[in-house]
DNA sequence: TGGTGACACCTACAGCGTAGGTAAAGCAAG
DNA sequence: CTTGCTTTACCTACGCTGTAGGTGTCACCA
């Protein structure tokens, strides 16, 4: 083995170097270069642990799912999601710059997989088909990352680090409201995100009930022909 | 001047190439000798027309913006969003790829900004107070961006790119209904979308009606005092 | 003891964004 | 027509990036 000093090297060591560092410095700042100078150790040293940079992104991700401990049990849908998106809320706020990771990679790993899966069976057990689980895992996952990367990681108006060009751009003449938002600190509680949850849970449970409905023809439709 | 062969390098002809390229192989695809190979040009010359790669990417998300065209007159909030989400919709199937930059890239150009403006002004007048107009925004664009680029520039299973791996990984024994997902066609009829929409703005109603109910008791009790 | 595999290191290469400098083309005034 | 200024295309060069390929050294096992 090379000379050591450091502890060992390892795929979790790099890993949690790479979330802290997304953190502090964004996700653009994580490279294989400056991780190995952050652990102390060669560039190419990295890649007796990991296969490429972008397999640190997707252990990004990784780190990330197994801290937000999504369940995977079997449960009712809307719990899940209702559960699901507050673990998510909370992820973000902790990891306000890496969190983005998720509009740049998939879930890779199968512990990160495994919830999705029990969500899935989850639909299926309250009836929904396939298509309708499919756009529904869409919104729904939609929804719960756009609305947390919009409030964390911030793009709509402001650049993730907010700078004085952010306000001076929106020129209080020509774009008050916006201007206003700007200046505007975090709601201490989540009354929308919890409301457009439930309120989103509830417009597909209307899509259920519909196709239940319509299933429920077409089988007594079947019978009598 | 220098030695010209071409049509004239113009920000507008960058722009579009740029939105081409990043809606062909991908945004990460888009680099400043990638641009100038394009456009037969020498690297450099795109910084006479353009301030940094940033400001590339920005003005993607000005090309589409513009594509966009939200609507900047008075009109109901609703209708607004209604609108604009169908628009964002059509825009992101439009550009697959190129969709992604705005979870990259913050609203810069002026004429992006004026409908948001238009549509804060809109909450406003239906009587939202502003922080609660602020986080209705984010729950829109969180909801419309995440649903579309997760449809489309698809990031919770699968890469920008679907690749074989995507199949591999997602094996049928351990995961059969995530597999089952990733062959899937896309819906022709998009009722989640439109359900969900449509569920999120009934929420959003419902704590307008509530926020006015306790404003009026606010003032009464104020009138009394 | 000799062999084998793991792992840290090193060199090198192609590509990136862009600072700084040069030169040619277009245009305005004299 | 000449003079000079502005614009803009080009070129060189620097420090950064990801990573292919090769080397040396350690731990362990036969």
């Amino acid at each position: 083995m090379g000379r050591r000093s450091n502890p060992p090297l390892t795929r979790q060591r790099i890993l949690e170097a790479a979330v802290a560092l997304a953190d502090r410095e964004g996700l653009e700042a994580v490279s294989v270069r400056r991780l190995a100078r952050q652990l102390c150790v060669d560039p190419m040293s990295l890649y007796n642990h990991v296969d490429s940079k972008e397999a640190i992104l997707d252990g990004i991700v990784e780190l990330l799912m197994r801290e937000a401990d999504l369940p995977v049990e079997p449960m009712e849908w809307d719990a899940w999601a209702r559960f699901t998106a507050h673990r998510f809320a909370e992820l973000a706020a902790r990891h306000p710059r890496a969190f983005a990771v998720f509009s740049l990679r998939p879930l890779m790993a199968p512990e990160s997989i495994r919830p999705v899966e029990a969500f899935l069976a989850a639909l299926a057990r309250a009836g929904f088909t396939t298509e309708r689980s499919s756009e529904i895992l869409v919104a729904f996952f939609g929804y719960v990352v756009g609305f947390s990367m919009l409030r964390h990681a911030r793009s709509l108006f402001t650049e993730a680090e907010p700078s004085a060009t952010d306000m001076s751009r929106l020129s209080p003449e020509e774009f008050p409201r916006c201007h206003q938002l700007a200046t505007l600190p975090q709601p201490e509680e989540e009354v929308v995100f919890d409301a457009s949850l439930q309120a989103l849970l509830e417009g597909m449970r209307a899509i259920l009930s519909a196709d239940v409905r319509t299933t429920r023809v077409a089988r007594t439709r079947e019978a009598t022909a």
